[in-house]
DNA sequence: ATAGGGTTAG
C-alpha cells in the first residue's frame, strides 16, 4: 500500500471555488469552472498564485478533478509533483495510475519513465501486485495499461530490480497485458546476468505462449543463458525454435553456441564446436573476429595450443588480424603452462603489430609470474600497469593478494587490500576468498571470522567458493562432520553445493578413513542430480585403496569408465601406486597405460 | 536489449 496516509481528506473544502457547494468531490459546475484558471496557473508555473487560489481547498481533490477533466496530462503531472512537495503528501496509487493512463494515451513515454521510477526507487517499494491492481482499476484503456506494465518492467530491470521485473512480468500475464520486446529482452538479459536461468526460461516460454513479439536478440539472449549453465541441447532446440519462427540465426547466435561448447569442459567439445562452425559457414553466416577468438580460446582451454595456433593462421588467411583478445588468450595459456618466456615473446609480437596490451594482458602475465613464485617480477608488472596509466582492476589486486597469501605473506596481502580501497577499487567476494583461504592455511580462525563479519557489514555476499574453502579447512582439521553441517547451512542460504564442495567433503571423510560417510556423500550428490566426476572417483578410489579395499576401488574404476568419464593423470598415479605396485591388476589397466602416455 | 580474453575452492 501507499506509504504515506492521506492527510487532507476532510480538512479542505473547495468552498473558495464553489461557494455553497457541499460535496467536495463534485465541486465544479459547468457555468463556473475554475479549471481553466488553475491549468493556466500550472502551465505558467505560477505556484504562488495557485496556492492562493487553492487556499483551503483539498489538493487531492483538485488532482482528481484534473484527472477527470481533459486537462493536458503534462500539466496534471506538474501539479502532481508540485502538490506532493508543497503539501508534503503522497498521492494515492490509484491517482498515480490514472495519471499514467493519461500520459500513456498522450504518448508521453519519457515522462512515464521518470514517473515510474518513483515506484521502484524506494527502499521498500510499493508491491507489484498493488501496482497492477491500481493499473487495472484506474483505466479502461487496455492498450495504455499494457504500455504502463511494459514500462514498469523496464524500469525495474534498469534499476537492478530484476526480481520485481520478473514478478511484474508474471502479473502482466495474469491481467492479460500485452508486453513488448522493449521490456522483455532486457528482462531476459538481466535474468541471464543474475544466473536465474530457470526464470529466464519461464519468460521465454511465456513470450512465445502469450505471442509477445520476439526478435533475434530475444533468441540469442535465451541461447546465451542456456549455454552459460551448460544446457547445450536445450540451446540447440532454441535455435530450431527461432528458425521455425522465421528468424534466421546470425553470427551472434552461432558464436554463442560455439562459445557454449568451448566452455563446457568435456572431451571432444572442440569437435562439436568445429561442427557448428561448419554448419554456420554452410548457412552462409560469415565467422567474424569474435568467432575466431572463441575458437582460439576454446583450444587454449583444452591445452591444445597448437590447434589454437592453427585457428590463428586460419583467421589471418580469412583476412582478419588477431586482436588484443586473441593475444590475451594465447598469452594467458602460455602463462598458465609456465612458459613465461614464450608469453613475453607473444607480448612483444602483440606490441610489434601495433596492439596495446590492456589490463587483461597484464593480469594474465602477472598471474603467470605469481604462480611461479616470482613476486618481484609480478609487482614490477603492476608498477608498469600504473605507469602506463592503465587502471588496475579488482582482478589485478586479487591476483597479487592471492599470491601473497600463498607465499605466506598475509601481511602484504592485507596491505594491498588497503591500497586498493585507496584507489577506489573495492574488495569483492574473490578478494575475501583469497584472504580467507590464506588465513585458513595458517589456521587463523579468529581473523577468518572477522573477515566474514566484515563481508556481511560491507554487503559482500559469501559465495560457493567461500564455503568450499571453509569445508576444506574443516576437513583438513579432521572435522569432516562439522564440514558436512556447512553444506546444510549453505543450502539454507540458497547456495547449491557443487562438485568441489562434495569432492572436498568426500576427501575429508576418506582421510579420516570414514569410507561409509564418503560414499554417502556420493549418493547425496547423485540424488541432487549431480554426476560424480573424475575428481570424485579419484578421491574415492584413493580412499578405498588406502583401506585395502582394492576390489571396491576396481569396481569404481569400472563405473567411472561406464559413465564415459576419462581417467586423468591423477587417476593413473593412484592406480599405479595403490594397486599395480602392490600386485593388484585392475580391469582397466591397459586403458590407463594408454592415457598415461598422453 | 544479444557473442570473445584476466583472479579465488576439489
Amino acid at each position: 500500500m501507499h506509504p504515506r496516509p492521506n492527510l487532507f481528506h476532510g480538512k479542505f473544502r473547495l468552498g473558495n471555488f464553489f461557494p455553497g457547494n457541499k460535496h467536495s468531490l463534485r465541486p465544479f459546475s459547468s457555468d463556473n469552472n475554475p479549471l481553466p484558471i488553475v491549468t493556466e496557473l500550472i502551465s505558467n508555473q505560477h505556484w504562488r498564485s495557485l496556492k492562493t487560489h487553492l487556499q483551503n481547498a483539498n489538493p487531492i481533490t483538485l488532482l482528481q478533478q484534473l484527472l477527470d477533466s481533459r486537462t493536458d496530462p503534462c500539466l496534471t503531472l506538474r501539479y502532481y509533483k508540485w502538490s506532493e512537495k508543497e503539501f508534503n503528501l503522497s498521492h494515492s496509487l490509484e491517482h498515480s495510475c490514472l495519471l499514467l493512463h493519461s500520459l500513456a494515451n498522450s504518448k508521453e513515454y519519457s515522462k512515464m519513465r521518470s514517473f515510474l521510477y518513483g515506484f521502484v526507487k524506494n527502499e521498500n517499494p510499493i508491491s507489484v501486485s498493488s501496482i497492477f491492481h491500481a493499473i487495472s482499476i484506474s483505466g479502461d484503456s487496455f492498450c495504455a495499461g499494457s504500455i504502463i506494465a511494459d514500462m514498469l518492467i523496464l524500469t525495474y530491470v534498469n534499476h537492478m530490480k530484476s526480481d520485481l521485473g520478473f514478478e511484474a512480468f508474471k502479473r502482466a500475464g495474469d491481467y492479460g497485458f500485452k508486453l513488448s520486446v522493449m521490456s522483455c529482452n532486457p528482462l531476459l538479459s538481466a535474468l541471464v546476468r543474475k544466473g536465474k536461468i530457470g526464470d529466464m526460461e519461464y519468460v521465454y516460454k511465456e513470450m512465445i505462449r502469450r505471442r509477445i513479439e520476439v526478435n533475434v536478440i530475444s533468441f540469442n539472449t535465451v541461447i546465451n543463458g542456456l549455454c552459460k549453465v551448460g544446457k547445450l541441447n536445450k540451446a540447440s532446440d532454441v535455435v530450431q525454435d527461432m528458425k521455425a519462427w522465421g528468424i534466421l540465426p546470425d553470427v551472434i547466435t552461432y558464436n554463442t553456441l560455439i562459445g557454449g561448447y568451448c566452455k563446457k569442459g568435456r572431451i571432444g567439445k572442440m569437435y562439436k564446436a568445429d561442427a557448428i562452425l561448419k554448419e554456420m559457414i554452410a548457412s552462409e553466416v560469415r565467422p567474424n573476429e569474435i568467432t575466431f577468438n572463441i575458437l582460439i580460446d576454446g583450444f587454449c582451454k583444452d591445452e591444445n595450443l597448437s590447434a589454437a595456433m592453427k585457428v590463428l593462421g586460419e583467421m589471418q588467411t580469412q583476412g582478419m588480424k588477431p586482436t588484443v583478445v586473441t593475444y590475451n588468450s594465447l598469452i594467458n595459456t602460455l602463462c598458465l603452462e609456465g612458459k613465461l618466456d614464450e608469453a613475453s615473446c607473444m607480448l612483444d609480437e602483440m606490441v610489434g603489430s601495433g596492439l596495446k596490451p590492456n589490463v587483461v594482458t597484464y593480469n594474465a602475465l602477472m598471474n603467470g609470474y605469481c604462480k611461479k613464485g616470482k613476486m618481484k617480477e609480478a609487482t614490477n608488472l603492476f608498477d608498469d600497469v600504473v605507469r602506463q596509466g592503465i587502471a588496475p582492476t579488482v582482478i589485478t589486486y586479487n591476483t597479487l593478494i592471492d599470491a601473497y597469501c600463498k607465499s605466506g605473506r598475509i601481511e602484504d596481502a592485507f596491505a594491498l587490500r588497503e591500497s586498493m580501497v585507496d584507489r577506489g577499487i573495492f574488495p569483492n567476494v574473490s578478494t575475501y576468498n583469497c584472504l580467507i583461504a590464506g588465513l585458513c592455511r595458517e589456521g587463523n580462525v579468529a581473523v577468518v571470522r572477522k573477515l566474514i563479519d566484515e563481508m556481511k557489514n560491507k554487503g559482500v555476499k559469501v559465495d560457493i567458493v567461500t564455503y568450499n574453502i571453509l569445508v576444506g579447512a574443516l576437513c583438513n582439521d579432521g572435522e569432516s562432520r562439522k564440514a558436512a553441517r556447512l553444506l546444510d547451512e549453505m543450502v539454507k542460504i540458497g547456495l547449491r553445493p557443487n562438485h568441489v564442495t562434495y569432492n572436498t567433503l568426500m576427501d575429508g571423510y576418506c582421510r579420516e578413513e570414514n569410507l561409509r560417510a564418503a560414499l554417502n556423500v556420493k549418493t547425496r550428490m547423485e540424488k541432487e542430480g549431480m554426476w560424480a566426476n573424475v575428481v570424485t572417483y579419484n578421491v574415492l578410489i584413493k580412499g578405498l585403496c588406502k583401506k585395502g579395499k582394492l576390489e571396491d576401488a576396481n569396481g569404481l574404476l569400472n563405473e567411472m569408465l561406464e559413465k564415459g568419464l576419462v581417467p586423468n593423470r591423477t587417476t593413473y598415479e593412484i592406480v599405479k601406486e595403490e594397486m599395480v605396485d602392490k600386485g593388484f591388476v585392475p580391469d582397466i589397466e591397459g586403458h590407463l597405460y594408454n592415457i598415461s602416455g598422453s
